[in-house]
DNA sequence: GAACGGGTACTCGGATAACTATTGTCCGAGTGACTGTGG
DNA sequence: CCACAGTCACTCGGACAATAGTTATCCGAGTACCCGTTC
């Protein structure tokens, strides 16, 4: 019962492009390099988010990700979403109740879901409900206050290690 | 991210132990024989349970399982704890913003806990404080009222079953 | 008849394998940009 | 000077291992009960 640490690395890849995909296409190496992540396993998770519709993807010399969205119209929970798979519920269950003892219950007695599923149905609600109130702009939004400049340090960051050939050609 | 299997196993026999453990202990076998499941590998959560506190078990001849608290003073909460082995959290912040442009921060800008943890956070707390919400008992009630008669019904299939020798002598 | 001791069967408990999901890595297909040539 | 084709380097994408966590199983230690014996 941990969430995957790709939902992380999503999270925090992701409030990286709201600060740099107003640019251009950010590559996947870039985003590894700034988080200090291996950069194949972080394609992973990025084509996760591709397949869920939530960032786009461009190949060739000058391809990269960025947000298929604006960043104020994606939800924590998409994210978790795309990284997990979109699972059916964080608790499965398998109808224990009909099994055992259960079998000698006359039958219609099941039609009411599982009392335990359904609280814990309801427990997940409420998780999914919080995470869904936040958006990647709102998490942006409270880093900067957190530690303003943050966005214009990965930016200038960025750009100083830059490997634009003509950036370094121009010397 | 999903939940141990575990947690449905071990709800579903604290449920039991609440409508049995008024008469005797309850043995491993027995739980295990009324929801069809391993009993080997069900005995391994309930240990897990007697270790969290929150049912005792007796050995030798009449031994078992029993609840170590009234049923209403057991919550959900402490059920999914035990299993899952009482985890810091659903979402393992790993301090990825001090990671790589990170460190080139000036200190103190980390004071503050990381926003994307905080809100993980924020909906973890929702997901326990609901879970705390329920008891033992009030599943149990729910149980009552989905399937009317179901306590008793298990009570009777176990002493139907029941493999004690006075019983079965006494013909 | 009552008390006591030994034997027995039953219980939990922890140590030990099989399996699944997550984590990590690699190489190939595709694409856009740059360069050199021709008009 | 401009248009064009070829080449190249860089990108993503999916296929392929290593690892950790969960699931499943077994056998041993301990305990209370039952029975036979003795007082």
């Amino acid at each position: 019962m941990r969430l995957s640490e790709g939902v992380e690395w999503a999270l925090h890849s992701c409030v990286t492009l709201a600060w740099l995909d107003a640019e251009a296409p950010v590559p996947a190496a870039k985003i590894a390099e700034i988080h200090d992540l291996p950069t194949a396993y972080l394609t992973k998770q990025l084509q996760a988010l591709v397949r869920a519709g939530l960032v786009t993807s461009s190949s060739g010399r000058r391809g990269g990700f960025r947000l298929a969205r604006p960043s104020s119209a994606i939800t924590v929970l998409e994210v978790v979403d795309a990284i997990e798979g979109g699972r059916a519920g964080i608790f499965g269950c398998t109808e224990l109740r009909q099994r055992g003892v259960g079998r000698d219950a006359p039958p219609g007695c099941f039609d009411a879901p599982c009392t335990i599923a359904a609280v814990m149905e309801s427990a997940e609600q409420r998780w999914r409900d919080e995470l869904a109130r936040h958006t990647l702009a709102s998490i942006a939004r409270g880093i900067r206050t957190a530690t303003p400049g943050s966005d214009d340090a990965t930016r200038v960051w960025v750009r100083g290690r830059g490997s634009t050939p003509t950036d370094t050609a121009g010397t």
